[in-house]
This record gives C-alpha cells, sequence and structure tokens, in this order.
RNA sequence: GGAGAGGUGGCCGAGUGGUUGAAGGCAGCUGCCUGCUAAGCAGUUGUAGGGGUAAACUCUACCGAGGGUUCGAAUCCCUCCCUCUCCGCCA
C-alpha cells in the first residue's frame, strides 16, 4: 500500500510513475474518494465533539440530581445524525482502502522503463555455458530415463504439473534443500525457520497476494486459510502489527517450504517437465531493514541467492526487472535466470525484491528508532534462493552426459551420500 | 469434540455505565542528587486519523475483532477470533 499522504499531495506524479507499469490504475477516484471521506469526516467529528459535550454536562447534572430531560433532545438527534454520517464515512473508507489495496507499488527510480519481459536488463553473467559435443537432452526425459522423475505416474496421483520424484531424484531435491539452508543459515546470516503452509486471509493481504490475485490462489474448502504460493507470505507475516526495536535490524530468515500456485492463465506455458507446477519446492530468504539501508540489503540477499548456483556451478545471469515486469508489491526486482542447455536460453530460478514499505503498511510492520521516537514502517526484502525443482532441472540437463548419466556437482555431494553420479542403475 | 478461564498501553496489572487515554508497578526519557556504580527524589513517555503553513495547540477514534443497547460503553448484550487449563481423540 502507498503512504496516502504521499498520494494526495503528489497525485500526479505517483500516476506518473505507476503508468511506466503499463497496468491500468484507477487513481482519478481516488481524488474524489478522499475528499468526500475528509469532508464527511469533518462533520461528524465536530457532531461527535458536541455530543461528549454534553453527554459530560448530563453526568454532571444526574449527579446533583438535576433534571436533564431537554439536554437529552439535542442529543437524541445527534446520535441519529453520528449514526447516519458514520455509516457514510465507513463506506467511503472501505473503498478508498479497496483502491489502495489494489493499487500496486511505485517502482524505483533505479528501474529501467520498458514495457515487458523483454526490455529487462542484464546486469552480469557468471559461469562458463558448456559446449555440448551432443545434443543435450531435456531433463523430464533426463529423469524419467534414468528413473527419478515419473511425471505420468504424478499425472495418475493429482493430474498435470505434479510430480514425483523417486530414488535419487527424490535424495537430490531433498539433498538442494539441505544445503541451501545450510549455506544460509552459516555464520549466522540467516535464521532458519519453518512456519505453517496454510495462512488466513489477512497474511495474504498484507504481502499483497489478496485481494488482487485470489484466482492463483488455493483456498481451503470450508476454511478461510490459502496454500501459500511462496514462504514470502508466512515469514514476512510473522512480524504483522509488530513494532521491532531498530537494534534488532536487519533480521534476516531462511526458509524452506512448498509453495502452491494455479498458475492461471499459464496454459501451453512449460507445460512439460518440472519448470511450472502446481508444488514446488523453494528455500525462501526474507529481510526486514530500515528504510535506508533496504537497497544495499537487496544486493547482499541477491548475492547470498547467487552463492547457491555458484557453490553448484550453475552458469546464470541477473537481470533487473523493467517496470513493465515488475511484480505488484515490488519496487525492485532481480531475477536470476539459470541457463537451461534444451531450451538454449536462461531461465528464472531465483526473483529477488525490495517493497519497500509497501508490504509493511499493509502488515503494520514498523520498528522504534534508536534512542526512541515515533515507530516508522520497516522495509521488507525477499528472494528464492533457490527455487529448488528449477535447480534440479539446471543439475539434470547441465550435468548430463552423453551416455544418458548426469554427474552430481561436487558440493552436492555430501547431501546425497556421497553419490557421485547417477546412472541407469 | 466436551467443560472451564481469560484477552486492557513497550511489558506486568487494576478497573462492572459518566470527572478513565485509562490506577499501580516495571521499563524508557529528562532533571536533581552522587567520587564511580547502585539507590533515592521530581517530572515525563501510547497509536491512528482530521484541523492548523509549521510548531504550539485542538478535535475524533482506539482497552482481541465486528455488531447492538444507551444521551453516554474498557465496563451491559450478541457474533466471531485467539490464548490457557482439564477431559476425550489422535500422528
Amino acid at each position: 500500500m502507498l503512504d496516502i499522504r504521499h498520494l494526495r499531495e503528489n497525485l500526479e506524479e505517483v500516476e506518473k510513475r505507476l503508468a511506466t507499469r503499463c497496468e491500468s490504475t484507477n487513481l482519478a477516484d481516488f481524488k474524489v474518494l478522499d475528499e468526500e471521506r475528509r469532508g464527511l469526516l469533518k462533520e461528524v467529528e465536530k457532531l461527535k465533539e458536541r455530543r461528549n459535550k454534553i453527554s459530560d454536562e448530563i453526568g454532571g447534572l444526574k449527579r446533583e440530581g438535576q433534571d436533564v430531560s431537554n439536554l437529552l433532545i439535542e442529543t437524541k438527534s445527534l446520535a441519529t445524525r453520528i449514526k447516519e454520517l458514520d455509516g457514510m464515512v465507513s463506506e467511503k473508507k472501505d473503498a478508498l482502502r479497496r483502491l489502495m489495496l489494489t493499487t500496486p507499488n511505485l517502482p524505483h527510480p533505479s528501474v529501467p522503463t520498458g514495457m515487458d519481459s523483454s526490455e529487462n536488463v542484464e546486469l552480469r553473467t557468471w559461469g562458463e555455458i558448456r559446449d555440448f559435443t551432443f545434443e543435450p537432452k531435456e531433463h523430464s526425459e533426463i529423469g524419467s530415463h534414468l528413473g527419478i522423475i515419473d511425471l505420468e505416474r504424478a499425472g495418475k496421483i493429482a493430474g498435470a504439473r505434479f510430480a514425483l520424484y523417486m530414488g535419487a531424484g527424490a535424495a537430490m531435491e531433498r539433498g538442494l534443500m539441505n544445503l541451501m539452508l545450510d549455506l544460509h543459515t552459516s555464520e549466522d546470516r540467516y535464521i532458519e525457520l519453518l512456519p505453517p503452509f496454510m495462512v488466513h486471509r489477512e497474511c495474504m493481504l498484507g504481502t499483497g497476494q489478496l485481494p488482487k490475485f485470489e484466482e492463483d490462489l488455493f483456498k481451503i474448502e470450508g476454511w478461510e486459510h490459502f496454500l501459500i504460493p511462496t514462504a514470502e507470505v508466512p515469514v514476512t507475516n510473522i512480524h504483522r502489527e509488530e513494532i521491532i526495536r531498530e537494534e534488532d535490524l536487519p533480521l534476516s530468515y531462511t526458509a524452506y517450504t512448498p509453495c502452491f500456485r494455479k498458475e492461471a492463465g499459464s496454459h501451453g506455458k512449460d507445460v512439460k517437465g518440472l519448470i511450472r507446477q502446481h508444488q514446488f519446492n523453494k528455500v525462501e530468504l526474507v529481510k526486514f531493514t530500515t528504510p535506508d539501508t533496504s537497497y544495499d540489503e537487496l544486493e547482499k540477499l541477491t548475492a547470498d541467492a547467487e552463492r547457491v548456483l555458484q557453490v553448484l556451478g550453475l552458469p546464470y545471469r541477473v537481470v533487473t526487472l523493467c517496470t513493465g515486469d515488475l511484480g505488484f508489491a515490488a519496487a525492485k526486482t532481480y531475477d536470476l535466470e539459470v541457463w537451461v542447455p534444451s531450451q538454449g536460453k536462461y531461465r528464472e530460478i531465483s526473483s529477488c525484491s525490495n517493497f519497500d514499505d509497501f508490504q509493511a503498511r499493509r502488515a503494520n510492520i514498523r520498528y522504534r528508532p534508536r534512542g526512541g521516537g515515533k515507530p516508522r514502517f520497516v522495509h521488507t526484502l525477499n528472494g528464492s534462493g533457490l527455487a529448488v525443482g528449477r535447480t534440479v532441472v539446471a543439475i539434470l540437463e547441465n550435468y548430463q552426459q552423453e551416455d544418458g548419466s548426469v554427474l552430481i556437482p561436487d558440493a552436492l555431494r555430501k547431501y546425497m551420500r556421497g553419490m557421485e553420479k547417477i546412472g541407469k542403475d
């Protein structure tokens, strides 16, 4: 959510910056609603002041045993009018809140302007793209050939866009999760969490999935709970409605969770294989910082996610998302894209964002400045470190051998009982 | 699932219809005192939204959430949420 005062005072500038997202926003209504609301508020507060004064008087007079009936006449009609106006105020307030909740975040000034993903800007690349002496196979083919990924049986159990890992495949997925968590928690960089995989509505509002993107979420029938689409949701919300001491910032958390997404509207995209699933595993990084350090922390967080790819020896590049490709709540995002040989291109494996105070304002997460003073909103950040299924994709494809086997990256071996290679048996 | 208890400010905790934004304590801050520390004394400290060029100031709201009763609600009524204890069930 944007700062309502800032919005009120800089409406045109805000509109201009939001327009770079290439999404329609409806700020014309804002001005009207805001003014109507404040007008009504002024009126009703005046009446309330009067009512409170009279009520005080009545109290005093009654104690002295005096008659108050003529005061009751005025105050009774006041009460009716107040009720009426209160209703109108809350209508305006609700409409305003709905508008605010569906308005996306302002892109940071450093974000390149562009229409869509084609205008994202490559920042740097890492690692050598392997020169294959044979035609590299696609990961699901490698996986099914080796008997470690069975998408057909997964379909039998749960349908399309689900996966069944077996044997060394399951071990690789689990090993990667452990490797990532160990890496992030080493030297106390991140505190490890294991949160609930379901959350209630307020959490989804807090991080921005709701009210706008309900169709992307799985809701539990008969409950007010949703399956989390990312650990960002439960982890960011652990400090909802809290005031953190500045001395305790930045707070850094890492958590493994499965993620559940409907992937509505992505029919036909990545239908083959593990790239786009309704359920996938991810290790997430989340930070809470002060406003003046959040962009430094974004760099660090991105570097922490990159480290996983480096440790695994997977070539990747870092891109800055342009304004048109930026997510609803993000002010700035770096995507990490890993090299996928079968497609001959880089594919997203991590997305690292600074949300400024957008989520903090929704979720009411604040900090008390050093030495006292009014609480201020924190900045929240998060990034994947990494999407585990896509990491498996990258390993299978980049480490595949001509005979159909797959070498296991050095760093991962100790997480797979020392296995060096996955072959047929 | 059954029975009971409870949710009050940064924390603990009083408060069953009017002078309570809320006693008291802790913690914080500011002074005084003090060789230092500790202690002591006095004062002070919530959040949000309006009004005000800003400060001062001022108004409104907030005692888990939402409704209701009333001239007036932390206090009475209803619904919901959460926590705790006991019993049952269960990985």
